[in-house]
DNA sequence: ATGGTGGACGCTCCA
């Protein structure tokens, strides 16, 4: 029995309803997770997911900015703690707890919208650049410390690109945020903290180009293509051993009234 | 070197 999860960042889970109904309807995934909702809670289009069969909502708003979402057809448990990075208070993660038909334990599943980071590549210069990387120097802490016995998968806008061949200029982007050496190593100790399985490249191997975002301000994303690979799937490898495909819906850029984000999807079992 | 577009909010910030 398939099992599949999605991560996307909506940009407006109101404004996008529309499209997010049509990939429910395409994919019909297990669980959906959502980032960049910009929703506060008390306003999040529950009706119109429960309407679709997903009746099991968790999450995490505030007004204007930032916000995460875990969406499900099956009840789970959603962890009552947030993680409240750098004390800002920012809604940028959420976790739960899903049983996946054929594993032996729950899974830990969080869902992460990390910082962009600003335009500039200084930590002295840039407080959101240096936000970034204590962002996710904490998320490192979290995976050695208090995750560290549970079986975890990552998703989200983790909002790095971390390999030359999931940028379209490894060259050109190598100061610019999302592409930076410094931006990578620190990536890279979170994933090594928690023993992860990067689950889209277990199904794409390296030199794939993989792009998940393509900017909204270019003529046209599709001809350019100048995308980066923001958004991510790990997991424990005990749970990657289940993967059995993993799919990047490069089309739903070119939707009506698109996100920057494109939905990508992990199936197990 | 610069600007390009888009969303939320409310006369501006963020991506």
């Amino acid at each position: 029995m398939a099992f599949s999860i999605v991560t996307w960042n909506i940009n407006s889970v109101r404004l996008r309803l529309p499209i997010v109904q049509h990939l429910l309807e395409m994919w019909q995934p297990d669980v959906l997770c959502l980032q960049e909702t910009k929703c506060p809670d008390d306003q999040f289009p529950t009706a119109a997911f429960k309407k679709m069969g997903y009746e099991h909502i968790a999450m995490h708003g505030q007004k204007g900015y930032h916000g995460v979402a875990t969406i499900a057809k099956e009840p789970f448990a959603a962890e009552s703690e947030w993680l409240e990075f750098c004390d800002m208070g920012d809604t940028r993660h959420m976790s739960t707890r899903h049983t996946i038909p054929g594993m032996s334990d729950p899974v830990l599943l969080h869902n992460f919208y990390v910082p962009a980071g600003g335009d500039e590549p200084d930590i002295v210069k840039n407080p959101k650049f240096d936000h970034k990387l204590k962002f996710l120097d904490e998320m490192t802490d979290h995976f050695g410390g208090r995750f560290k016995d549970d079986k975890n998968i990552v998703v989200g806008d983790l909002n790095i690109a971390p390999s030359e061949n999931d940028v379209w200029s490894h060259k050109q982007l190598l100061k610019v945020v999302s592409h930076t050496p410094v931006e990578v190593e620190t990536l890279d100790r979170v994933f090594k903290a928690g023993g992860f399985v990067d689950l889209v490249r277990q199904n794409f191997p390296e030199p794939e180009l993989l792009y998940s975002w393509w900017s909204y301000r270019s003529r046209d994303w599709q001809t350019s293509n100048r995308g980066r690979r923001l958004d991510h799937i790990w997991s424990h490898p005990d749970v990657a051993k289940h993967l059995s495909s993993v799919d990047i819906l490069s089309e739903a850029r070119g939707w009506e009234k698109p996100s920057d984000h494109v939905p990508i999807r992990a199936v197990f079992g």
